[in-house]
DNA sequence: GGTGGGGTGCTACTTGGGTATGAGGCGGGG
DNA sequence: CCCCGCCTCATACCCAAGTAGCACCCCACC
């Protein structure tokens, strides 16, 4: 089976560079090439690619926004191509908001050639690949966010009963002592001595704080939902 | 210069094979081999490599411990080489836990030696290297947790006035009405009407649920410290 | 069998926080 | 110039939330 490419790039000279070089690829096809993001866009509708090899920095529509518009197709485009996103410079903005994005890679234009065509073919199959400078910074964010559930606050949580913890955890929800009465089917005075333990316990002075905490400490994060 | 590297695996016939296949590269010298991760340790301490490559499973110490103990080396111990963790399956807990201690890189040994080299020369100039399919995951792992940022709640708070936006960072701090007002030179009522027209706008009940969003929209996170 | 911690619940009291309404000053844009 | 948004503040009211003290049940552990 071979790959389908399309080629977004708003330099001419470096579109049929690598228009010739993959096309010499026997497994890789270049379906269609484009100027600007907006164009891009349109031609991936209409040709179906499987990769498309988007440049970040294009008059028009940058390459962040046709990946965007690309990887969260409207209603009723269901054709949904990898994109691999090429840079000059490696810009971490720009990065992080393609990966976010959904994009399946991030290349630097001056890695050797060899590298191209097979981040297509990773690209291809699936997999993932990045310039190994943007890997470093991206491990190193990793590395760098996480470790906070392990930290102080979390120990503290040790000293929380599990009905104490489970009281805290509504509180970060925002719930009223009312609606966690009747979620844990208990009085609602019972929930002021849980939550009273709780912020004797934990040193603190009204929920508010005890909703800081429970972020601090890893017990909640952004982005759980209910 | 000579990359210096260290090999650490406990089965001697996948030692063998790439020091074989390292040791061809003119630019690269294996200066020791060691079949579990203590030993692994001592050699590295002793030897200085730049890089050691890791196996993951090993008995005795396994290639996480052994990784976090060069990574993050006692009081005295200076050298810190580069680690490059192997594994024969994708087994993503081992990922994170390696590259949270700081590993530079994760690659299956079904790759082709030609990526081992690469990844050897990649992880010695400072970058970080991953297998494809590891790439992946950390990708995927990294858009989802940190959308927030871009999403919903960020755009509602746009609706704020900067003194509003202020106000709530102080709430999501944990300060009371009366330490806001002392904060920002107010009265104490003047800091009431901004939070209910804070709390109004963003369609909120109380202070807990505004800290709540300013954690959600990334207006503070969790470990900013004051 | 006693002891202690966890969970539950009550009465009673205090207050910080949220609401409602109104109003004055200030700066920019029509 | 006038209007409007933002910031400021006051008065007044209400209630959820937090505090204090006590009490009962259950169960694990000694």
């Amino acid at each position: 089976m071979t790959i389908r490419v399309l080629i977004v790039d708003d330099q001419a000279m470096v579109r049929a560079g690598f228009a010739a070089l993959l096309a010499a690829q026997s497994d890789i096809d270049v379906v269609g090439e484009a100027s600007d993001g907006r164009q891009g866009v349109e031609v991936s509708r209409s040709t179906h690619p499987d990769v498309v090899l988007m440049d970040v920095r294009m008059p028009e529509m940058d390459g962040l926004a046709a990946a965007r518009a690309l990887l969260e197709p409207p209603p009723g485009v269901v054709h949904r191509p990898k994109v691999l996103m090429l840079t000059t410079f490696d810009v971490d903005d720009y990065v992080y908001e393609a990966l976010r994005a959904g994009a399946s890679g991030f290349l630097l234009k001056d890695a050797p050639p060899a590298d191209l065509i097979a981040a297509v073919r990773v690209v291809a199959s699936g997999d993932a690949l990045l310039a190994p400078s943007v890997t470093r910074r991206l491990i190193a964010d990793f590395a760098r966010q996480k470790p906070s559930r392990a930290k102080d606050p979390s120990l503290r949580l040790n000293g929380l009963t599990p009905r104490e913890t489970e009281v805290l955890e509504l509180i970060a929800r925002g719930l009223s002592n009312q609606e966690i009465a009747g979620r844990l089917v208990l009085a609602e005075q019972t929930v002021k001595t849980h939550i009273g333990r709780v912020l004797a316990k934990l040193d603190l002075r009204d929920r508010a704080q005890a909703v800081i905490f429970a972020y601090e400490s890893g017990l909640v994060s952004p982005g759980d939902a209910g």
